[in-house]
RNA sequence: GGCGGCGUAGCUCAGUGGCAGAGCACGCGGCUCAUAACCGCGGGGUCCAGGGUUCGAAUCCCUGCGCCGCCA
């Protein structure tokens, strides 16, 4: 039975570029899951887009001296290179700076607001007189009251990691102008999430045996702690205007408009099918009001309680999109797979001391496929985990060149060798062979039961013990032996082996689909496997914005045991995976916090 | 200060009450179809320490030590 699948993905801060922690933690897991549900035949919508505002944004431009859209743009647009030179295929990916996600935005903050749940209240925030305008906290900088640190920014000492607020900063002046700011009473709207209490509890509750034990843990432990209302509206001139008068110069946070952005982004699919001639465009309801939908959210552990309780609680709160959309209600988030950090040669990933492993850079230089594999094996799914060089260029030595590459290569080579370059036909199999092509079926059957459950790390881990499990038959079944006396047994074995390696091919689809694909066509088949991307330039009203596009329609690999036909002619036979010097991964491990090149 | 996590073989890690595991590294052997790849056998552990519960604890509880994260 076909299934009806979201899959929303953390917005990146579009304020530098992404490293492979991003990666690991949010972005290769959420391809994988969808990959394999469309190959399972169900409907999957992924979508994320990058996150275009807040103060990150604003302070890295003014850093630069550029624009906010100007540092974003750039951004953006080196995020849809990576994603499509890692081949993580979102449906739509776009950014926060559109129109329709602006209006959405503005349209859940004024049902919010027209059903009670937003309140407003009054706050001392600092103020530059020089420049006119409030100062977010970070746009405070004085010295630290812990440790005496001149530089100490306003919401974190950043020398000995104390959090603070800039009132407590000794001689505390803004990073605009160096003035001495003042504490000035300003309005904000507040979301009451204490009025979400109850119904939050239950939903937690409910939900308690499909969460990972971490994600369910740490969301009730904030539960418990009590929930206060939470200011989603700042004095900032960059951003979505707060859509009331009287609150002109005030943009909503970002914490509460990047996460509508899950819903924005569904809706922008939608249309644009639409004007392709492939929808109605409102093939976003199915995703967001239909009950047996089932929607996903891959994050890092960082943004938990904004997924499994902040963003509930704002589609709660909210209903519906609109009332002309029926007696209908948002669907919640199913399950919210949080990966804990993925750490680096034994520090944490830091973009500012250069200490990380960037994604678009070494996507250039190595198999994409590698580090899907490599960030797969070591996922930070249960507990913090770490990305050294060293194990990189083992894994992919022995694990992806040794076992499965060899074994594809040897079986390929041989079979081709000795039986015209074509998948040669069975006689009758023994119990053996039976056995194997069995435990194919059970690999596939097991693996698709870890995936479904968000079990990335031993789905792959399943699928290479059955590799190496045929690297065993192939050994005892020595066929470069057999072939002088029997040729028909021979070409038993081949088609065995072969069968099984089609199989592999299947589970291992979703992980590694650059070299499926590849092996795809070896084997004689046509049709793809990664799929084709497409990066569109979309018009509104009055801007445009560039979003890419993922064709899952151009694939046509199912989820299904392999049925390799007899006399299939292989094509173009060659090692799907190269060694690495171990030389690398001293070079690369030297490069580390150095400053960056070009 | 509060909450939480982690501590298992030389290394990276799996293991939620029933004879301590995997991969790598190391030692020995087999094979030669294959990218010196593949396959087999072996050595190697005070499961951080101490106490408790239990017929039985790496696992559950308490205390301590060390490392890490979140919050205040």
């Amino acid at each position: 039975m076909s299934e009806r699948i979201f899959i929303g993905v953390a917005w990146p801060y579009a304020n530098g570029p992404l490293h492979l922690g991003h990666i690991a933690g949010a972005y290769l897991p959420a391809d994988i899951f969808a990959r394999y549900h469309r190959m399972k035949g169900n409907e999957v919508v992924m979508v994320s887009g990058s996150d275009t505002h807040g103060a990150p944004i604003t302070l890295q431009a003014d850093k630069e001296g550029v624009s906010p859209r100007e540092l974003f743009e750039r951004y953006h647009k080196l995020f849809l290179q990576v994603w499509q030179q890692f081949g993580i295929s979102f449906d739509l990916y776009t950014h926060t700076d559109t129109e329709n996600h602006h209006r959405i935005s503005q349209k859940m903050f004024l049902r919010l607001k027209e059903r009670g749940y937003l309140l407003v209240q009054k706050q001392l925030q600092m103020y530059s007189e020089a420049s006119q305008r409030f100062l977010p906290d970070r746009y405070v900088i004085g010295t630290c009251p812990h440790c005496g640190y001149e530089r100490a920014r306003g919401d974190q000492c950043e020398r000995c990691g104390s959090l603070l607020e800039p009132t407590q900063l000794l001689n505390p002046r803004s990073l605009l102008d160096g003035t001495t700011p003042v504490l000035k009473e300003t309005e904000h709207f507040f979301l009451d999430l204490p009025a979400f209490e109850e119904r939050l509890k239950s939903y937690v509750s409910e939900h308690e045996n499909i969460w990972r034990p971490n994600v369910h843990r740490f969301t009730r432990n904030y539960l418990e702690q009590g929930l206060h209302p939470r200011p989603i509206t700042r004095d900032l001139d960059w951003g979505i205007p707060v859509p009331v008068e009287g609150f002109e110069g005030k943009v909503l946070y970002v914490w509460f408009e990047a996460v509508i952005g899950y819903l924005s982004a569904t809706v922008e699919w939608a249309r644009l099918k639409r004007d392709e001639g492939r929808g109605m465009g409102d093939e976003w309801k199915e995703f967001w009001y239909d009950e047996t939908t089932k929607s996903f959210y891959f994050i890092g552990k960082d943004n938990i309680p904004f997924h499994t309780l902040i963003w509930p609680a704002e589609l709660m709160g909210v209903e519906r999109l609109d009332d002309a959309d029926g007696n209908v209600k948002f669907v919640l988030p199913y399950d919210v797979p949080a990966n804990e950090f993925l750490n680096l040669e034994g520090d944490k990933f830091s973009t500012s001391r250069n200490w990380a492993v960037w994604a678009h850079d070494v996507v250039q230089r190595y198999n994409p496929d590698t580090f899907r594999y490599y960030l797969t094996a070591i996922a930070p799914e249960t507990a913090d985990t770490e990305f050294t060089w060293a194990d990189f260029v083992r894994r992919n030595n022995d694990e992806l060149v040794g076992w499965w590459g060899n074994l594809v290569h040897r079986v390929l080579t041989f079979t081709a060798r000795n039986f015209d370059g074509c998948v040669p036909h069975p006689t009758e199999l023994t119990d053996r062979d039976k056995e194997v092509l069995q435990q194919a079926e059970q690999m596939l059957s097991t693996i698709d039961n870890l995936l479904s459950t968000c079990k990335f790390k031993r789905a792959l881990a399943e699928a290479m013990e059955f590799v190496r499990s045929l690297n065993r038959y192939w050994d005892e079944q020595q066929p470069w032996q057999v072939v002088k006396t029997d040729k028909q047994r021979t070409g038993t074995v081949c088609y065995v082996t072969l069968r099984a390696i089609d199989s592999v091919k299947v589970a291992l689809a979703p992980f590694l689909p650059f070299t499926c694909e590849r092996l795809h066509h070896m084997l004689g088949y046509e049709g793809k496997v990664v799929g084709d991307f497409e990066v569109q330039e979309i018009s509104e009203t009055e801007r445009t914005h560039l979003a890419l596009i993922y064709k899952p329609e151009s694939v046509s690999l199912r989820w299904q045991p392999s049925e390799l036909p007899p006399r299939q002619r292989f094509r173009d036979i060659a090692p799907l995976f190269a060694k690495l010097d171990e030389k690398v991964a001293e070079e690369e491990k030297a490069k580390l916090g150095k400053p960056m090149e070009g």
